[in-house]
DNA sequence: GATCTTGTTCGGTATCACCAAACGGGGTTA
DNA sequence: TAACCCCGTTTGGTGATACCGAACAAGATC
């Protein structure tokens, strides 16, 4: 799985030359591998033992760490003896949703995410900026039984991603190239804009007709429409856009669904005093 | 605010009488305030000062906990020198969407509960059993304005809630004491039912009709109306349930509105695989 | 521009986080 | 049924480090 966590693979890209050992608590950030160790494990969870290996350290570590964690009500366990496994608790779900309801965004805009699936008939998403990542706060399945880009809270890449260019074409050519210097353009998916004028071109596209097109550029076989959402500074806030497959999408779809992503996010827009 | 955290008020409830220092972390327990004073920082955050005040540490400590977490992206932080602050990071919402979604039941329930929302118009919800509490995994809002209920991850007492009520109502008499015994009947409401034989015979009457109503029981001038989801072996595995201001329920709506509660929840339950 | 408040930095020490090894119990196999 | 094995749990010692107090610096406020 690629991109398992919020700060996922910019590890080679964020720049962390300097000395990463200053002000760091050495525990906290083992117990901190352990959580996302967790967080990979599933609905079944770790064993201890697992825990121990995945993340690198002595058995008792790592279950003093879980202990804690227990206790605290950010781990759950079930079994018991040699059957016991530990899993993410529902602390992190309370957390979660304080963290994406703190924008007030959401509160507003997910009524019209949930309209905007039953219109269209697709998955749709709320994605906020990070840092000149995208990162959804909230999404609506659609009827299909399969699931499409998923996941909340992680960072997605704003040049591969229908809601990133929606958010990168309300800025500025100068801002944009700030960004894409420190993420770079990695490809992604068969069609990723690896090229920054291609990049800007497309963003100038996308500006025009008010919506934002990925056409494969992060997954095969996956098409993306978004559109930005400003706030009443006429700054950006977010993003909203609809997932489909590519085949369930024909050529002359995409504009009349583009409209649609559009007209939705132009009214959450105007529901938050932006103009 | 009642009801802050995971483990909330049950440090009362939950016999922690034996030694708590054992396989305990003390860096991470002091980490983990931090981040549930940031909790309820809200959205403007915190200072450094204010969090070392709160949970009782020195400037430094607070400072360096806050550097770690903010490296692996569990804190964000705006501002710069003294106008810097706090607040939970995006981490949290990826950890949590991945917690609502380990039980599987999220994604068979939510659409259905959008559906429900759009039908009744009012707020629905989507909970789960935690050791005898309801914990609400999944949350659609209604039209109104106000919101009530908003929390997800946060334990709710089974007895005083609609959503309690009904998967209470799915175990026999004898399980049912052995919760109320570990978790109390604490009165919350005007109307919280806070004899156990009163709150037994209100579970047989929710069995028989199959929903179980809140009538102010939690919090005044509120009544939720909840029923039971069941899996395929026919235990609970979760509850759902809508929500409304007591003025806008008149006595008779309530019977109807149940029985949609209800048939949202069998279907669920037969999506489910359950019988 | 003076002053106050607040974030950031630094060094020492008592604490404690970490590990290795031993223990014990439940599951599995013969 | 019994022996084995595996894994969760416990313990004690020690070297690393988490914590604090105090000093420094940089904006904000008046």
């Amino acid at each position: 799985m690629t991109f398992p966590f919020g700060h996922p693979d910019n590890r080679s890209v964020t720049p962390n030359s300097d000395n990463a050992d200053k002000y760091r608590v050495k525990s906290l950030d083992h117990a901190l591998d352990v959580v996302e160790a967790l967080a990979h494990g599933g609905r079944e969870g770790l064993a201890v033992t697992e825990v121990a290996t995945t993340v690198g350290m002595s058995k008792s570590s790592a279950y003093s760490i879980l202990q804690t964690l227990l206790r605290r009500g950010f781990v759950a366990s079930h079994g018991t003896g040699p059957t016991r496994r530990y899993r993410l608790g529902l602390s992190f779900a309370y957390l979660g949703d304080q963290v994406t309801s703190q924008t007030g965004l959401r509160e507003v805009a997910m009524p019209y995410l949930e309209e905007l699936t039953r219109v269209a008939g697709l998955t749709s998403r709320l994605a906020i900026f990070d840092e000149g990542y995208a990162v959804a706060i909230g999404r609506i399945d659609g009827p299909g039984t399969i699931r499409i880009a998923p996941f909340l809270g992680r960072r997605e890449l704003p040049h591969a991603t229908a809601i990133g260019k929606a958010m990168l074409s309300t800025l500025g050519d100068d801002e944009v190239r700030t960004i894409i210097e420190s993420i770079g353009l990695p490809a992604r998916g068969p069609n990723t804009i690896v090229d920054i004028d291609t990049l800007l071109h497309d963003l100038h596209r996308s500006a025009e007709r008010g919506y934002a097109v990925d056409d494969e550029e992060d997954t095969a076989g996956v098409v993306c429409i978004g559109a930005s959402v400003l706030d009443r500074t006429g700054t950006c806030v977010g993003a909203i856009s609809v997932t489909a497959l590519k085949h369930e999408m024909r050529a002359d779809a995409a504009a009349e669904i583009g409209t649609l992503v559009r007209r939705y996010a132009d009214t959450i827009t105007t529901e938050l005093g932006g103009r």
